[in-house]
RNA sequence: GGAGCGGUGACCGAGUGGUUGAAGGUGCACGCCUGGAAAGCGUGUGUGCGGCAACGUACCGAGGGUUCGAAUCCCUCUCGCUCCGCCA
């Protein structure tokens, strides 16, 4: 969410941040005029209490000297000014429900260092890691070489559940297992703190990490609506300290979680209809950070590094791109895209997307910390800065190491790293 | 699902319808004390909104109501806790 200050403190910063993430100028307008009523409305309306108050204060000395006759003239007055009170109140009410709807429903302002532009084709790539791997025969889609190995079987999958989901088999279920332990250690090592969220959350917590009001469509939930189903982990994470006030000397704080996630996918009908690319349900270890402002872009340096040591550690060729103003999340202010190489389907695709937020989940969860006190003086509250990130999406890692691992045999070379985890070195045809 | 009890400041916890933004404690900061520290003592310490500021105003889970005046009385909702039932 943004700040509704800046709208009158900085508006160019805010029209043009906003301009650039599609906000039509009609929106930017009605935004403004709202603002703009709101701060009268505020202003005139505690003129009006100030009124009552004072007057109320007179009616108790009133009261206390025993001059009945004033009281009761008193009361019939203030009953007047009670109900203007009451009109103009109702009207702020009614201003600033409209106002906190836009808001809620308005992107982050991209940072500065986004480059800009209207889709992925004009994301800017940042660097290029790991070389391509040759094959000597044509290398097959993760589908393919998943089903003739018996390790992925998407028909079963449709039996229990309809399309966009797998049921994971044997070697498959344990590589998929290998590989969230091999996540989970590696982020341990790197100071996150391991966490179990909960995977049902009720309809605050997806607001605080930006997903509602906006994205409602988007997830699923249970028939009574009570609760959402997570779409990633963030949202738990995120949610973790809301409504807290975190003392600066606790900061940075770092969270990684495995768990499955959990999206409807809508809009993306026909896209992806083979393999786990795009599931209903898949699997992810994620990484969440809160740090100071003046750390955070630091904190995205070494968030996006530690997700990439991860395709580092398992020889997985990717690239990282930094995504465009139009092809940013709603939440995020920055991010950086990595990309993984897939050699069955000769193409670079998205395997972990970090980003960061700046103080726009901050304020809409209440997520505030409190520097250490200077000279005797207490420090205000200030919103703390949080960021996120894949560190990986499993499923598509197991398709890159499938993918990328293939022989002609059809049997699969599994990375050195995933060899303790998995406990053999290559999964052969049954 | 049944029954009961609660939600007050960073945290814990008082609170009679009017002088309570809120006692007390903890924590924190500064000072005194000390060789240094601890303890002890003293002082200070809420958030949001509007305002350059002075200041004003709102906020005691949320929303309504009663009243000239509500943290305090009434209603609704919400969240949490305890006991019973059911259950991995």
């Amino acid at each position: 969410m943004l700040n509704q200050k800046d709208l009158f403190d900085k508006p160019e910063t805010i029209h043009e941040g906003l301009r650039k993430r599609g906000v039509s100028k009609g929106e930017l307008e009605r935004l403004t005029k709202l603002a703009t009523q709101r701060r009268s409305a505020i202003s005139d309306l505690d003129n009006l209490r100030h009124e009552l108050n004072q007057a109320s204060q007179l009616m108790q000395e009133k009261a206390r000297a025993g001059e009945q006759d004033a009281v009761e003239a008193g009361r019939q007055e203030l009953k007047s000014l009670k109900t203007s009170i009451k009109e103009k109140d109702e009207a702020l009410n009614k201003t600033e429900a409209q106002l906190n709807q836009m808001l809620l429903e308005l992107p982050n302002i991209p940072h500065a260092s986004v480059p800009e532009g209207q889709d992925e084709s004009q994301n800017r790539e940042e660097r290029l890691v790991g070389e391509l791997p040759s094959f000597s025969f044509k290398p097959k889609p993760h589908w393919e070489i998943g089903e003739e190995l018996g390790i992925l079987n998407f028909e079963q999958a449709a039996k229990i559940s309809g399309a966009r989901f797998v049921v994971y088999r044997g070697a498959g279920a344990k590589l998929e297992r290998a590989l969230i332990n091999f996540m989970l250690d590696t982020a341990a090592e790197n100071g996150y703190h391991e966490i179990i969220p909960p995977l049902l959350v009720r309809a605050h917590a997806m607001e605080g990490s930006g997903q509602y009001p906006k994205f409602v469509g988007e997830s699923f939930e249970t028939l009574d609506r009570e609760y959402a189903l997570i779409p990633t982990s963030e949202v738990p994470l995120v949610n973790l300290h809301r409504d807290e006030i975190i003392e600066a000397d606790n900061l940075p704080i770092r969270y990684t979680a495995f768990t499955p996630c959990f999206r409807r996918e809508a809009g993306a009908a026909g896209k992806d209809t083979r393999g786990l690319i795009r599931q209903h349900q898949f699997n992810k270890v994620e990484l969440v950070a809160f740090t100071q402002p003046e750390n955070a872009e630091a904190e995205l340096e070494r968030l996006t590094g530690n997700a990439e040591s991860i395709l580092q550690k398992l020889g997985l060729p990717y690239r990282v791109v930094s995504l465009c103003t139009g092809d940013l999340g709603f939440a995020a202010a920055k991010t950086y895209d990595l990309e993984v190489w897939m050699s069955g389907q000769d193409t670079y695709r998205e395997i972990s997307s970090c980003s960061l937020c700046g103080d726009f989940q901050a304020r809409r969860a209440k997520i505030r910390f409190r520097r250490h006190p200077e000279g005797g003086k207490k420090a205000k509250p200030e919103l703390i800065h949080t960021l996120n990130g894949s560190a990986l999406a499993v499923g598509r890692t197991l398709i890159a190491v499938l993918e990328n691992g293939q022989q002609e045999d059809g049997s699969v070379v599994l990375p050195e790293a995933l060899v303790p985890y998995f406990g053999a070195k290559t999964i052969a045809p049954a």
